[in-house]
DNA sequence: GCAACCTCTTGATCATGATCAAAAACTTAA
DNA sequence: TTAAGTTTTTGATCATGATCAAGAGGTTGC
């Protein structure tokens, strides 16, 4: 437990009462499920190892990926509303994570209130993250959501204790382009862009970030300090 | 207090005392700012008359409104993971709003546990309609972005006990277009259509939903039910 | 009532990214 | 190693929505 989000502002001894009763490990194969949109909620999850998506499919089998999850964040709070998950979710690799039974928290938030807190603040955390996907969806054209995508994905691996700038993508191009609202051949000419420009190296599934600065350049991030007006 | 949906689960003594303790209410002008990007988060609030938007400003001065809130709603909860506030908000017409101090919010949670659950349900709630939000954007042509809005946005109002066939969009065309991340003139284009279809009547704020199916059929939605198959 | 202003609508053209098609790169299994 | 199957790349064409431009409809203040 201890190398998880979690514990973060509890007490030793509250780690200890948490890690006794948290001892659902699950080794996770790619692609498995951990649970369906309209599934009952069992638990929320933290990400020991590995990656997931969370997507919803429409009635027509259009799929779409509204998250991804990496170590040490937590997921399935979308199931918190009315006991009923929103999304479903998949490994991206193979994973580990480890479940929070919701019988289990409702007992312990009690004894250690700073539990509950703590799951409210990665809540609002994955909210945040929402919003900034609306903003990334909004109005932005296919390089600067690839390369956007890139700098926040980077930054995420490095909270998360990972190596950022030369790794493995677990996320296939067809998810990434599905996630970003992208054609894969889209994304794939992106890709081309900025490889061509000198900001990463790429190969099937390892990417090597080259030029950062290059890449948020690409991202639409501004250098300069524009002092920029509110828009009333 | 009672109108609101933050007491839903509690006892009524519960009730009287938050009653007691959250007296703040505040009346808001259209536009008026309810807190900024960045501000150290003083509360959350729940939403009694009117509308607002949440909204982020990237460097150069370009906005993107991620969510809207209704009456009955709660907003603010984007500060809950750091105590800083991630969007900005601002009234849409004149509304009301009751604050929830945020020193208080942890006092009382740990008095009254099921209003700690309460917030995080709504928090989980706004996590879902985000993640609507991001499907909405995903892959989805400007008309049936607009019909579908309109879909929800009319379910919304049922749940917020507000009319909802026919009512005044306090959402202005710019606004509007900005959260779908679409250009005005194109929203303006959808609505026609949607008008020549006679799914609705608008005029500049007046709306009026004239045949909800059609509206549904014009925002995506399957009317027989295909069996679908899962993306794998 | 008129003028100034703002928001929304409509029209015409253009650009970006979707779609269709095929080949290349990589993976897996026999 | 070869063959079959994926996944990704590249090319060519097309369609949707962005952009530019002008006008219509409402609103506000004098």
């Amino acid at each position: 437990m201890r190398e998880l989000c979690l514990p973060a502002g509890l007490q030793p001894d509250e780690v200890s009462e948490l890690d006794r009763i948290i001892q659902k490990r699950q080794q996770v194969r790619s692609d498995e499920y951990l649970f369906h949109e309209g599934d009952v909620a069992q638990a929320i999850y933290a990400v020991r190892i590995g990656s997931f998506k969370s997507y919803r499919v429409r009635e027509d089998g259009v799929w779409q990926i509204v998250g991804i999850h990496l170590p040490g964040e937590l997921f399935g709070m979308d199931a918190l509303a009315d006991q009923h998950h929103r999304v479903s979710v998949q490994a991206m690799e193979t994973s580990n994570v480890c479940a929070l039974p919701l019988a289990d928290l409702a007992a312990l938030t009690i004894r250690i209130p700073s539990l509950g807190k703590q799951v409210m603040r990665m809540t609002s955390r994955e909210l945040n993250t929402s919003y900034e996907n609306h903003e990334l969806l909004g109005r932005r054209s296919a390089q600067e959501r690839v390369a956007l995508f890139l700098c926040r994905y980077t930054d995420r691996r490095r909270n998360s204790g990972l190596k950022a700038d030369s790794f493995d993508m677990a996320i296939s191009r067809q998810d990434l382009a599905n996630y970003l609202g992208l054609q894969l051949e889209t994304v794939s000419r992106a890709f081309r862009q900025l490889k061509d420009n000198g900001c990463i190296t790429a190969s099937r599934s390892l990417l090597e970030i080259k030029n950062i600065d290059a890449l948020r350049e690409a991202a639409g991030f501004c250098h300069g300090k524009t002092d920029y007006a509110y828009h009333h």
